[in-house]
DNA sequence: CTCCTGGACTTAAAGGTTTTCGGAAACGTA
DNA sequence: TACGTTTCCGAAAACCTTTAAGTCCAGGAG
């Protein structure tokens, strides 16, 4: 807690020259003495002087500040897209307010009232899954980005991670690698990330014109539900040689339900995961192979292009990054290329 | 994206009298007729007027924004402090800005100049662990309130879990359930969280006339240092009863380990975890037992207690904020209690 | 009738910065 | 000297809101 905060009267004074050459003086430019600006500067430095970014905001109508709404606070997902986003931003001088509406439409409303009042000059809504979420785009004077939920209305920008092409990234990594009987667990189907992923499955196994071993099973996102899966599976299809899992949670309790049943991972079936959710896929033994989605890059990618927009150069539509596939020991164990 | 936004002047001539009318219509102030007031408000909804929060802090000095610096990104334990601080301003229509320094100095005094620059009423500094940090506060003519990572200067206020006492609270419940041979494994040395969970150890066995089980067992805080840690400390003290670990992690190596070896958890070696990180403590077989610091708690009573600074009623000095044992059960099965 | 009171409303200033425009000084040229 | 040009600097408006102070008028008291 110190003095008074300067303002660029304060600093001119010190100067002594007029408030208009000290602020020409401050934002280099022209039609200002060499000898002048230095003084100002060494009053502004003196005075450590920090000009106020609201009456600027005030004047020139922008903020330099965007505002990053999440819809589901504790999620896993939100917060690489977030760390993501203000990661580009903090490189351009933006900062970025946080609004977490905790999935209550109520409170997304009351805070997007507030960040319309703090005139931010953009949003971005992170949404808690890939399943598109209503709109907030309509009306507003600011443009909006979506990330990793998209919005139900096409016209708004949004980016997700591509699903069906990771999973079939991941199927066809199995079936590189030689397997043909392939099962595939997941999560609840009223998850477009589940329906997703078993959707790029199918589409791998169907240009490699191979059947899917057994139906796809559904249940929680957990590492319980992996676990009793695998029970289930390995009765019902005992020959699978591979299992692609929808979560690395679920992957994480297959592979300990398969071991605890004498099966050897990766040797008897190599098993996928999806997440890359670290302390899980390079904890579990083997370490798992799974889809890394990418989500900061993802979110800095968002914030790049609410710049754009910011700037009018606005990218319609739904936008698919690419995912990654992180190879570890449960598809090639160490030693066996 | 709508047309340009409404000021109070669009509102004023709408209804037909001076701004300073709207102003006291639109805030409730008294000396406007009734009938007044209502023209006011419907003029204002019909524009959809949002009052522009940067005229106003211009003028009042209040922005009712606080800036919220993080230290390390990716760390764990700052999400859940970042979101019960973002809990308890977003009930008081403050709003927060995030700023992430990821442990650079240099980064750090950047965004401290931004947040300076917005004018924001006071700020959140989140550490990455509980070993004190240096002190931001110096010459910043805003409070500023530490969270998780102390600050080195003792006149500053800080909120940090209670390490001690918690360590001291797990160790007491092993006590109580009769196990008297107890091993500690835990992180590396120089983390104070670290040593503070050994400090509580040594207290708890003391005032119960106990030697440790062992050596303190140091290493990274990972689920393989967990495992490696068992491995040695079954060899060298195969009688233990029991094993407090300083995390999650830790312990869930632990488990794992002692499981492979034919030891029963907890009915031959009971076992208690720290952090209560859900993916592990509850899904480890059997659950764990384990320390839950009540981040989310801790980021709230923070927020708060920025809030009274702000309003000139600091509380300096470091404050130990209780923590809670969660018990599952690989300390007391279920059937036993 | 005058004076006062209080209600309802308006005027104007303030807050800090940027920017436009005009003025003044210095200098060169005729 | 007169005039044009360049260089440097200052006055003032603008951004939007709040609030202290001021105006005007009706009505009541004396």
């Amino acid at each position: 807690m110190a003095t008074k905060r300067a303002t660029i009267n304060d600093v001119a004074s010190l100067a002594g020259v007029s408030i208009a050459t000290a602020s020409k003086a401050l934002n280099g430019r022209q039609d200002v003495r060499a000898a002048t600006r230095e003084r100002v500067l060494a009053a502004a430095a003196q005075l450590s002087f920090q000009p106020n970014a609201l009456a600027r905001g005030l004047l020139s109508g922008q903020t330099r500040t965007v505002g990053l709404l999440t819809s589901d606070s504790v999620g896993r997902f939100g917060i690489p897209v977030l760390l993501g986003a203000e990661d580009a931003f903090g490189a351009g001088e933006m900062a970025v307010l946080l609004c977490d509406a905790r999935g209550d439409a109520i409170r997304e409303q009351h805070h997007l009232r507030a960040l319309l009042s703090r005139r931010v000059d953009g949003l971005i809504v992170v949404g808690e899954s890939t399943d598109p979420r209503p709109s907030v785009s309509a009306d507003l004077p600011i443009p909006v980005v979506y990330a990793y939920g998209p919005s139900e209305d096409p016209e708004d920008v949004s980016f997700v991670p591509d699903d069906v092409g990771a999973a079939a990234m991941a199927v066809g990594h199995l079936l590189a690698l030689g397997r043909r009987r392939i099962a595939h667990i997941t999560g609840p189907a009223h998850y477009k990330a589940a329906r997703d992923r078993e959707e790029g499955l199918r589409l791998a196994l169907e240009s490699a014109g191979l059947p899917q071993a057994g139906r796809t099973l559904s249940g929680p996102w957990s590492q319980r539900w992996g676990r009793h899966a695998a029970e289930m599976l390995l009765m019902s299809e005992p020959e699978i040689d591979a299992v692609f899992c929808g979560s690395d949670q679920i992957a994480a309790g297959f592979v300990e339900a398969a071991r605890e049943r004498g099966r050897r991972v990766p040797d008897d079936i190599a098993v996928v995961g999806y997440d890359n959710w670290e302390v899980l896929s390079t904890e579990t033994r083997p370490a798992l192979t799974t889809v890394d989605m990418n989500l900061e890059s993802l979110g800095r990618t968002a914030a790049q292009h609410l710049f754009a927009a910011i700037d009018g150069r606005a990218t319609p539509g739904v936008h698919k990054m690419p995912c990654q596939l992180v190879i570890r020991d449960s598809t090639s164990p160490p030693g066996v290329s």
